[in-house]
DNA sequence: CGAGCTATATATAAACA
DNA sequence: TTGTTTATATATAGCTC
């Protein structure tokens, strides 16, 4: 069911544009409702709906919108500049603040990089020796790698006979145990934004613990796997 | 940090107004710009926010809202009637739909008192003997009952020798796994909104299962536990 | 005050009835 | 087409700095 992440442009669809307009426009309607309510403002929107002779407004009845559009156009002229300009620094504060976010996803993309990286080395997997590796395609591929490799060993645990089975196996199922439990930690961790071993990079833990040499974090921003 | 359901009140304190008032333009002039976008339809907003003299807008330009407004004032007045009572309707839409949310909210608040209560019954509890018993205050406490009683057993269990207890103890010890297990499984379910035990409400299972006589489940509207 | 963060409340895209 | 349901994306209240 998934919803998309909604790009901002024009909707091609007829249906979907239709129906994304009907519900957006009583979602905006009801947010003006509730600022004048919340903040005893006045407030107005107007909302030309496809297909519809008589736009909806807010507040509902005509006398009100044509109050507050009274209102606007006593409006002295000298100062609609200022607002104007206001409004232009309006859309590039928002601009900014997409491209902060990125920078922060980025980021965190990083951080995940890095942790799965340290889980493999943590549960017994030998280092890369290959920098190339550590996009996240390539990581995606490892988990799965790993993945089947679980599966393959619990398989292979089943259909032996528990009773003769060597210590060996069992000692080699339970390592797959502890990885599948890194793993699961790690979808955890995602989830919930929350990062337990970041201490661990903050220099809490002694340096031999460290499996990428002395690069660290500095300033809260996260090496590139490609520095490691 | 607990947000409030925020009730449609005037915000007195003068702080969390401008506070709230200032995000809440932002948001509205967001939307505002998403619909005209997204929908390719005119759209304009008009938001006197406090201590300015000037309205924030969208479209940010004077002559962009001018020509809405011109669009508007065009209208012949004629159809504007009907189109007030649109907006009178929608108001008594949003307190239908309101009510129907309590209604359906009273519902699954039933079921999930009908499900504690059939849980008790499955996991060997004694049926209860007093109606008055079956508010969600008295489950409440009817569930923390059971999980101190759980945590009583598991802490017998350990402190006697493992080597020495006798066979019914751990059948003892097996049932309280068993009833903790299903207490999870009701905690999971009312997260998921998933209800597994429907279709045997609605009598997919043997009468002999039932234990509540012949209350059902009709129209989907479920009995009040008071009436089992 | 203004900016940023996090936990929740809301809005809403899709899928379905 | 309109209404419901469900999973996600967004908006924001209350804090902290």
């Amino acid at each position: 069911m998934t919803r998309k992440k909604v790009d901002l442009t024009y909707v091609i669809s007829d249906t979907k544009r239709k129906a994304t307009s009907k519900k957006r426009k009583n979602g905006l309607l009801k947010k003006v409702d509730e600022i004048s309510t919340l903040c005893g403002i006045e407030a107005c929107a107007i909302v030309y709906a496809p297909n519809d002779s008589q736009p909806d407004t807010w507040p509902p009845s005509d006398w009100g919108v044509q109050r507050v559009l009274a209102r606007f156009r006593r409006t002295p002229e000298l100062e609609q500049g200022k607002r104007m300009m206001n409004q232009e620094s309006f859309l590039r504060q928002r601009i900014i603040k997409a491209q902060e976010q990125l920078n922060k996803q980025r980021n965190d993309n990083r951080k995940r990089e890095v942790i799965h990286l340290m889980l493999h080395y943590l549960s017994g997997g030998k280092m890369f020796d290959d920098a190339s590796m550590l996009d996240m395609n390539d990581l995606s591929w490892l988990i799965d790698q790993n993945l089947k490799e679980i599966d393959r060993m619990l398989n292979r645990t089943q259909e032996v006979n528990p009773n003769d089975g060597g210590e060996q196996q069992k000692q080699e199922a339970a390592h797959v145990d502890h990885v599948q439990q890194e793993i699961t930690n790690v979808d955890v961790m995602q989830k919930e934004h929350h990062w337990p071993l970041m201490g661990f990079f903050n220099g809490a833990v002694g340096d031999e613990m460290l499996p990428f040499g002395d690069v660290g974090v500095k300033n809260g921003i996260w090496p590139s796997p490609h520095a490691l």
